[in-house]
DNA sequence: TGGGTATTCAATAGATAACTTGATAGCTTG
DNA sequence: CAAGCTATCAAGTTATCTATTGAATACCCA
């Protein structure tokens, strides 16, 4: 077994998609990815990176086989290769929440103080009987690339001037990025101060997509069916 | 939304993860501890690697969250941290499997050629009818720590020489560490030569520990139910 | 065809990581 | 308590990674 170099190049052709996730920066570009394909440019600047920095990690998350790449004439969009490449980052994200005590301190830090929550079933029923509202407080970008079924899209920075377009006497169900995304927690509190009941969706699009409501609780990796 | 502090803490604390899956030796230490918690000597020897060397890797998947660590008298024991960082490691390897060439070439390039295999669900059919027997062909270590319900224990380089304990008449399923295992693969072809029939089961003892058996195909990620 | 924009390439300096070697600490046994 | 073993630590060398800068390429549009 001492260096077989068949196995060898096996675990360094392994380690090449694990070399993807080893930077911060590449990982928040992936998160971002998650909500939507973008150009270079674009992620740049929600990144906070310079362009050539950018368009290098993208670069090494498509040799990782991470991302797609196509031309938009001039641009560049970039996307997540396939749900399996997505289902692999969120394990990755939750796993990592789940086992290091630093991810959770930092999500709590940033989220700020817990909001209500509500589940994916939960959520099904209340909207099939119309108790309630279920509003996208994402980017209008982000909706238009794929949303919650029925959800309507508030983005965040619109929703105290569009109060009014709340039906009042529903409850009000905020969602967005996922469990590390602070827009919805946001949101619910925004809603309350303005005298309105509102809970926050416990998944965000991309696990909904995967399929978050078809069951119960999130199950990891292979074979959980 | 450029360089937050907290947010870019939170994907800092992420990228300590990712990074444990950055090195192919962590892989290698990584798949040895999938199949059963080892000594920093076993492993150091099983990867080929120095027993310095060997530690720090280790540390550094401890500190990722991946592995826990227990002192045994004058020896530590390594063992993966639970179901959910098996899972994720799994997860890694598979979708690399899909979407990186390199890994598939390599794969095939260790494996050989390929043995017909066999499912789960057609599996556990045989067995209770009677009509096949199932072989374990990994050390008898890794047996000891976890095995298939109803296995037998035969390492592969043993097999040769104890093909009278299997059955005549019955079909013999050999299974290993997993896909890119080649144990079963040979005891495959080892058997065939001594003109018995025999297939592969096409999971391996992680895989069916986390309930490959229960359901068809391989899923991934959160939210698959 | 030429100007403008988006992306990538190339080169560099600074930071991090990998592996080796030799020393240290913890446990077991005589 | 001393000897012997296992694991870890510390230091040093080499290799790799990251981010920056400035140049080059690809595309669009006039």
């Amino acid at each position: 077994m001492r260096s077989d170099p068949a196995k060898s190049a096996l675990f360094q052709a392994i380690a090449l998609m694990g070399k993807a996730f080893a930077s911060p920066v590449r990982l928040e570009l992936l998160d971002l990815l998650a909500q939507a394909p973008r150009t270079v440019d674009e992620l740049a600047q929600a990144s906070g990176q310079s362009s050539a920095n950018t368009s290098q990690h993208l670069q090494v998350l498509h040799a990782a086989g991470m991302v797609t790449r196509a031309r938009e004439g001039t641009s560049v969009r970039y996307a997540v290769s396939g749900d399996d490449a997505l289902a692999l980052w969120l394990s990755l994200r939750d796993v990592s929440a789940a086992r290091l005590a630093e991810v959770e301190r930092a999500a709590r830090a940033y989220l700020g103080d817990q909001v209500e929550t509500i589940g994916p079933q939960e959520l099904l029923g209340r909207l099939a009987r119309g108790e309630a509202v279920l509003v996208d407080v994402r980017p209008a970008t982000e909706f238009a690339a794929g949303h919650i079924d029925g959800a309507r899209s508030i983005p965040l920075d619109e929703l105290e001037r569009r109060l009014a377009e709340l039906p009042a006497g529903r409850e009000v169900i905020a969602y967005c990025r996922g469990p590390f995304c602070a827009y919805a927690h946001r949101a619910v509190r925004t809603l309350e101060q303005a005298g309105r009941q509102a809970r926050r969706l416990n998944v965000g699009w991309p696990e909904w997509k995967l399929g978050a409501h078809a069951a119960g609780p999130l199950t990891f990796g292979p074979g959980t069916g």
